[in-house]
Formats: structure tokens, C-alpha cells, sequence
DNA sequence: TTTATTTACTTAACCGATTAAGTAACACGG
DNA sequence: CCGTGTTACTTAATCGGTTAAGTAAATAAA
């Protein structure tokens, strides 16, 4: 059985393909007794509309992309929760890719969105995604384009954000506050504006309090698992952290993992936090004290705002700048109260 | 600017459209030197062909379809990354739909791909997909459909799975071996075949213990956090289980959740395995023993012998049956060995 | 030399839906 | 009775590639 087209439709009750077209789209134009007898026959006959044909025509596609570094992590996991909800609501579907913090891979990414293949984007760049990064200001004149927590500062665009600085520096205040002098940040890139921002919040924590900041206070680690937990052991090794803040969710564990391996009772000789969804963080052993990111309203925030666009030209979608606040929970990796 | 096309290209080169297209495609017709022109002059003006006007004509979209009942669990989220690193590599795109364990919104994702829209389907289905799903019977047989994990049995198709009678085999006779002498069974439906698989081989371990089924023995459990929170509860007072195993990541949380508010200890009141892919499990208090499931390898399995189908229509799909086996990994949660 | 074949294109139909423009039939006001 | 609207359609162009079929010129074979 070949697949139904508003042709077969036509023939079948002796009209015309706009005539179908039209009485499907429910326009003014058709009668309502021509109007039920397409329903009827598009319903027997389990007609179900080209997507493409319609798209090429429309030059919309009722598609959206979603770029991430990854999905195994529960921040983006339920960041996607929160956008499929929208999108799912709106009838529009979801394109997933994943950049594996390759800005190579990024970039070849939104080249291809400059097909028409998406009516917009949501994004989280990756930790190599570069000030210069013209692939984005150039995608942002070209459609609709939202960022979430990794935002791209030097980029003029919608952006969705936790409130990175504050939320930094609570968490090294809250380190402060449970006799740490020695802090170590452990950032996932140079690069990322949320990195950046973290970091900016730790150094104001530290110099209201009076502590120094060294050349080892803020570590640099890498997207390669093995690696990052080498030099995270070296790390603990050499400088004696006695408080450490994870600013991702890989890193949180690999902080626990680190510290089984070297021995060091958490929080007895390091106190940490991490910049985390998981749900079973209060489980962990210690129950891990979190700087939490309402990772399912940023998703949702993100879509809804894009949809405003999508729906009326005139939204001026750059200049939305939303920042949710994250909240942090204190557990038992951490001392103070 | 307005999006370049063939026909532009072909206006500047004083070419025809036929001979841009296949000197895009790199075709035999066409001679070196007008393959260089047309290269050259498309990179020049970043031409990006229409997807969708090639999927109209080419009736292929080189797009997949996931079909979940969640992404926030580490099970979907890695088995995503396995599929996506597969359709990366082939230059296809993935579309994502969420179904949230509701059999209505699984049929309506299921039927709009009546339309062409992917080339084929990875589906893991709901908690709530009855026996027959009509639905799913009649898109096997229009596209190339493979289930992962969870799978439909009544509906002939190629599947990948982990081996799920052995592995909650093994989980029971391992809790028995710590000393349980009245173990539940925590599934999550009672329609879905990996839960009634995982029952039969609770039940046989049961029996080859000469250790009585009762009706409480499995606990079916809701797809509502806080209905299955009560459940548990009421479940685990009544009950006094000394040993448990949850068929899913959320049950095993709940399960700590519940033996928290309840004060019961974790292995010295009840003892508990969890069906679980949480990098965090070894981190937990206790440490979570898990069946833990290859879940990207199940992923990266089930698109590649899908994209075998995608590519030769002789390939015969509906055989294809992969079971990866899971492994038991023995931590605290549990006491023997 | 003539015919066959190859090369390098072009023409035009096509995928399936949408929509601007056109039309026939009928109603209605003046 | 004429002109103006309205209703309910149809015709045909269009979106942007793809491809079967056709063609003119060059080359090879007979």
C-alpha cells in the first residue's frame, strides 16, 4: 500500500488538490460538508500529511535543534525534560546533537543549520567554543537562537543562565564559613563565560574574606576523564586543599573518586561542593553538599522564550536575558552549619 | 541575503540545475573541471543544500527517531549517546521524543512517522504499552524498527536487550546467599516484557531455593514518584522485606528514600540491588550493589544494526535478536560475598 | 567513411503540499 | 436588469533539489 497524499484525497472525492489542501487546513474558503467528507476520507485512508513537502513549500519546519556537550549528565538531561515539554505542548519535534566538547563538531553542527533544517536553536557551548566564534554570530542573524547556561558572551543573543558569580561565591563563602583556607576551584574550561564567571565569584569570595588567591586555586581540567582524575590526584597531592569546589557534575565525582583512591576523608580533610543535579547526591557517601541549577526550568525558560520568536517575527529575542537562580543544599561534604 | 541554491549556482556558471546536483554529488557525467567550478563557486558563496527539498525527492530523510519513556536516567541518557555516536558517524540526524511512560503519547509520536519523516525507528516502549500495541505491529512493517531494552514482544522485530531473566536471577540467588529469606520484587509494570522477564527469573531463583512466592513478593509500582513513595512505605511496614530489588533507577532511589524516612538500615534491616547505571552508585551510603546494564553498547548496538537495514533493504532486520549481558556488581547494599 | 559509443551536458518531469490568482454560480442591492 | 459581492471551488506556479530521458559533439570501432 502506497503512502496517502492529498492527490489520492482529490481523486478519490473528485476535487481539486488545493481544494483538499485547504479543507485540511480548515480555511474559510471550503464548505463544511466538503470539509467533512475530506476528514472522513483522510481518516479512513490514514492520511498523514509529507512533513517535507509541507516544510519545503512553508520553508518552516516545525523542528527544533538541541546542541549539548552531552547527555549523560543530569543537568542536561533534564534540561532536554524541560524543552521537550515545550515542544512537545507546541507539536514542534526535537533534533538532538551532541558536540562531546569538540568545538570542531560544534561548528559543523550549526554550518548545517543554515539549511532551513531547524526554525531554531537552543545551545550549550562547549568548554572549547572560542571568543571568535563566528559560526554563532553568524547562525544568530540567520534564525532563532537561545543559549543556556553556557552562554557565549562575545555572541549578542536570548540567553538562559543560572546566576553563575553568586552562586560561586555562597559556595566558597559557605567553604570559608567551615574553616577552609585553601580552596581550590576546579573549572572545566578557560574559555566557557560560565567558567569565568564561577571563577570571578570565587575571587570575590576570597578577597572579601581575606584569603589569597594562588596560582593553584583555580585548576584547569580536562574533558578526558582519566586525565582529569590524574591531575586532580596530583593536585590533592601537592597542595593540600582542604576545601574544593566540583563546577561540574563529572567533576564532583571524580572528586569523590580522587579523594577514595588518595585516602582523604571527605569532609574531614577536604570539605566539598559541587555544581550538581544529581538526584542522588543526598545519598552519596558523604551526602554531597551541591550548588543545585534548576536544570528543568532552563530548558523550559529556554524553549518557551524561543517559541515566542518562532511565533511572532517582531519579538525582540536578543534581548531577553533570563537568570534563574540555583540554589545551594548543604549536606554533609561540607561543615558549616 | 537570500539562501543560496542550486539554481543560483547554476545562473552564475551558466549551467543548468542538473548539472550543478550532480556535480555536487560528485557524478560520473560530469568532467573534472566543471566539478571544480561548481565546488569552488559553492564554498564561495557557503551554499548549503535544502534538506528537506532532497527528502521529498529521495523519499529519505537520513534521520532516525529515539522513542523513550524518559531521558533523565542514566540508562536512556548513555544508550542516547550510544545511538548518537552511531548516526554521528553516518552523517544522520536524531530526533528525540520523550513519551513519559504514556502509551497515548507513544502511539501519536508512532504514527506521524507514518509520514516519512525518519528513515527509521529506536524505540524503548512504556511502562504502559499493552500487548497489543496495533500501533507498532503496523509501523515495523512500513519502516525499519529496533527496540532496545525494552522491547514488545508480541511484535516480530529486531530487537537488542540485556538478559534480563538471568541477571534478576542472579540478584535473587545473591540476596538469598547474603541470608534474605523474604525478598519483593520491585517492577515497573506489569505489560512490559523485560519486567516479566525479570519476575521469571526472580521467581525461579525463588523456587530453586525452596523459598516461597507469596503476593507480595512483587510490588508493582506507579510511574508517580510520590504514589510509589507511599507504595513503598506501606509496602516495606506491612511487609518486612529483608531483601529488595528494584527494577529501575528511580525504584532504587526510592527504595533509599523510603528506608531513610523509615530508618531502616541499609544492608543490616533490608538489603537492596538496584537495575542501575548511576556512575554514582559506588559512591552512595551504602554503595549500591547494581545489575548495571551496558547501556551505551546497547545504544550504539541497536542504531548500528539499524543503520545495516538504512543501508541494504535485503538485510533482514526483523531477525536480528542481540542480547548483551548485564553484570552484577556486589557493593554494601547487600551483604553476601 | 559510416556507425557506434562515450562524454558532458540540458530539458523537463517529479516529490507532495501550499497558495496566489482565476472562475463559475448564485445572491443581492439599486 | 446590471453591477458588485460572496461562496466554493479550480488552475497553475512554487518551494529546491533529483533524475529519467534526450542531445550535440567528440571519439572509437567497423
Amino acid at each position: 500500500m502506497e503512502n496517502v497524499t492529498i492527490r489520492m484525497l482529490a481523486e478519490r472525492l473528485q476535487l481539486s488538490t488545493a481544494t483538499i489542501s485547504k479543507a485540511l487546513s480548515n480555511s474559510h474558503e471550503i464548505s463544511e460538508e466538503t470539509k467533512q467528507r475530506v476528514l472522513a476520507l483522510a481518516t479512513e485512508l490514514n492520511y498523514v500529511p509529507n512533513p517535507y513537502a509541507s516544510s519545503l513549500r512553508k520553508k518552516s519546519s516545525h523542528t527544533i535543534a538541541v546542541v549539548i556537550p552531552e547527555v549523560a549528565d543530569s543537568f542536561f538531561a533534564e534540561a532536554i525534560n524541560g524543552i521537550e515539554s515545550v515542544a512537545q505542548e507546541k507539536g514542534y519535534h526535537v533534533l538532538i546533537y551532541l558536540t562531546h566538547e569538540s568545538f570542531g563538531k560544534e561548528q559543523a553542527i550549526l554550518k548545517d543549520f543554515q539549511s532551513g533544517r531547524v526554525d531554531g536553536v537552543l545551545i550549550s557551548v562547549t568548554t572549547e567554543t572560542a571568543a571568535a566564534a563566528h559560526g554563532l554570530a553568524q547562525l544568530v542573524k540567520e534564525i532563532p537562537v537561545v543559549f543556556f547556561d553556557r552562554v557565549c558572551e562575545e555572541v549578542t543573543a536570548a540567553r538562559v543562565t543560572t546566576d553563575d558569580a553568586n552562586a560561586a561565591y555562597n559556595a566558597t563563602a559557605h567553604l570559608i564559613a567551615g574553616g577552609c583556607r585553601n580552596i581550590g576551584l576546579l573549572s572545566a574550561s578557560r574559555h566557557l563565560s560560565i567558567s569565568n564567571r564561577r571563577a570571578e565569584g570565587f575571587r570575590q569570595a576570597l578577597a572579601d574574606h581575606q584569603l589569597p588567591l594562588t596560582d593553584t586555586s583555580i585548576l584547569y581540567c580536562s574533558n578526558e576523564p582519566a586525565e582529569t582524575r590524574q591531575l586532580l590526584k596530583t593536585a590533592l597531592q601537592q597542595n593540600h586543599y582542604d576545601g574544593l569546589i566540583a563546577t561540574t557534575e563529572k567533576l564532583a565525582t571524580a572528586v569523590y573518586l580522587a579523594c577514595e583512591e588518595l585516602s582523604l576523608a571527605i569532609p574531614g580533610d577536604v570539605q566539598v561542593i559541587g555544581f550538581s543535579n544529581l538526584s542522588t547526591a543526598r545519598f552519596l557517601q558523604p551526602s554531597l553538599t551541591t550548588v543545585s541549577q534548576p536544570a528543568f526550568d532552563m530548558g523550559h525558560a529556554a524553549a518557551t522564550v524561543l517559541f515566542k520568536a518562532l511565533k511572532s517575527s517582531s519579538f525582540p529575542l536578543q534581548e531577553q536575558q533570563q537568570v534563574i537562580p540555583s540554589s545551594l543544599i548543604i549536606r554533609n561534604s561540607t561543615k558549616a552549619l
